[in-house]
DNA sequence: CGATAAGTGGAGAGCCCCATCCACTTGGCC
DNA sequence: GGCCAAGTGGATGGGGCTCTCCACTTATCG
C-alpha cells in the first residue's frame, strides 16, 4: 500500500483517537437524528471542543462525506453481490432491497444518499462505478424477462428517493414502511401485467397546471 | 351564511386587500420554495411590513394553515367525487393520482400534507372525514376484487410520503417523477399478481441492525 | 529532560430565523 | 373636517447554526 492507510494518517496518537471518536459518534448520531444535528452536539458527544472537530473536518459537509463514504463503498460492493448471483432479477431484487433497508436503518444516510446521488459530492467515481454496475444489473434483468423492459435507469434514483421519503418517525416504523414500499415496487417492477407508464422525462408543466386536479378526469385510466 | 364569509371579515379595507396579498403572495412562494421561505421574504414580496404579517398571523404555522386550508378541502371534494364514480378501482385511481398531482405541483402542501397527515394540525374534522371516506373507497375497490386485498389503509400514507420523497428539483421534474412512481404504486395495488407482502406494522430493528446488508441474504425472494 | 510543533478548548463573530414592541400613519364614522 | 381606534413599518430581542481566533496544554523526539 504505497497511499495513506486512513485519511488519519500522520496523526499524533491522541489527536487520532479523537478523530476516530469524533467519527463514531458523528456516524451514529447522524444515524438516529438526521444530518442537521448541530456539529457543536457531536463534539459534545465525543467529549471534544468545537475546534478541535473542526480541525479535522474544516466543514460540516467534509465530516458527513467521511462518515459515509463506507456507507457508500458497501453499496457498490451490494451492486457486485448482486451482479455475481447467477439469478439476475434475483440480484435486482436483492440489491435495492439492501440499499433501502441502508437507507432505513440510517437517517442521515438515508439523505446523503439521495443528494449525493444525481449531483455527487466528490465520490463521483465510485458514483459512476454503481451506476454502471446497476445499469449491467439492469439490461441482464431485463434480458431474463422478469424486469419489465420499460423499467429506466432512472427508476432507482425515483425509488430511492420515494423511500427516503417514508424514513420518518421511528426507527423500526422507518423500516417496516421501507419494506413495504419496496415490495410494492419491486412486485410494480416485474414484467408482467406491465401496464403503460408515463414517461421517465420531464413534462410540460402548464397543461397540468391549468385543470388541477379538480376537473371531471380527462386523464387515461390506468386500470386493466 | 350566518357565519363569517371569510376569516378577514370585520377587517378594514386596507388590512383586508394587505391579508388577501400576504396570502396570495405566501402560497406562490410556498409552492415552488417549500415551506421554509422565511416570514421576511413573505412580507416583502408581498409589499407589507413585517409586523403587518404577524399581526394577521401570529405564528407561521397559523399562516401555513390559513394557506393550504383550500387545498385540504380541494383533497376532501377529490375523495366525493372518486366515491361518487360507478367504478370504485377507478375512483380509487383517480383520488390517488389527483392528490399526488396536487402534492408535485405544489412544493409546500407536499410537505405541509404529509406533516399535518397523521398527527393533523388543527384541521382534524377534514382529515377524519377523507380518512373515513377513504376507507370506504377501499372497501368498495376491494370488493371489485380489482384492489388486491390486502392493501392496508396505511398504504395511503406510504405512498403519499413516497411520493413527496420524489418532490425535488423542477416542478416539472417533480410532475414527471410523481406521476411514474403513481402508474409504478397504483399498478403494484392491483389484485393480479399480488406476490406476498411484510407487514404495514413496525418490526423489531435488532434483527435487522445486526445483520446490515451485508450477508448473504437469508431473506424470503420477492421473485415469483 | 526540555524544546517545539502539533493539538486543544471555549469564547465569540457573523448570519439567518421567528417573533415582538412601539412610535407613527390612516381609514372610517360623526 | 376632525377624532380615534385600527393598522402599519422598521428596529430589536432572543435563539440557533456554522465556522474562526487565540492563548494554553501536551505528545514526541533528540
Amino acid at each position: 500500500m504505497p497511499t495513506v492507510p486512513d485519511a488519519a494518517a500522520g496523526l499524533r496518537a491522541d489527536a487520532r483517537q479523537n478523530r476516530d471518536r469524533i467519527v463514531e459518534v458523528a456516524r451514529e448520531l447522524f444515524a438516529d437524528r438526521g444530518l442537521d444535528v448541530p456539529m457543536a452536539a457531536i463534539a459534545r458527544h465525543a467529549q471534544v471542543g468545537i475546534a478541535t472537530l473542526y480541525r479535522r473536518f474544516p466543514t460540516k459537509e467534509s465530516l458527513v462525506t467521511e462518515v459515509f463514504a463506507d456507507r457508500f463503498e458497501a453499496c457498490v460492493s451490494v451492486l457486485d453481490d448482486a451482479l455475481a448471483d447467477p439469478d439476475p432479477w434475483r440480484g435486482f431484487c436483492t440489491a435495492i432491497e439492501k440499499v433501502c433497508t441502508m437507507q432505513a436503518v440510517d437517517r442521515g444516510f438515508s439523505t446523503a444518499f439521495v443528494a449525493a446521488f444525481p449531483g455527487a459530492v466528490d465520490i463521483e467515481q465510485e458514483r459512476d462505478r454503481a451506476v454502471q454496475g446497476f445499469a449491467e444489473l439492469t439490461r441482464r434483468a431485463k434480458a431474463t424477462g422478469r424486469l419489465r423492459a420499460d423499467f429506466a435507469q432512472d427508476d432507482l434514483a425515483l425509488l430511492l428517493k420515494a423511500n427516503c421519503g417514508v424514513i420518518t418517525e421511528s426507527a423500526e416504523a422507518a423500516l417496516a414502511a421501507s419494506r413495504r414500499l419496496v415490495a410494492y415496487l419491486l412486485s410494480a417492477f416485474r414484467a408482467e401485467q406491465a401496464g403503460p407508464l408515463p414517461p421517465p422525462a420531464a413534462l410540460d408543466l402548464h397543461d397540468v397546471l391549468n385543470s388541477p386536479a379538480s376537473t371531471t378526469r380527462p386523464a387515461p385510466d390506468p386500470a386493466t
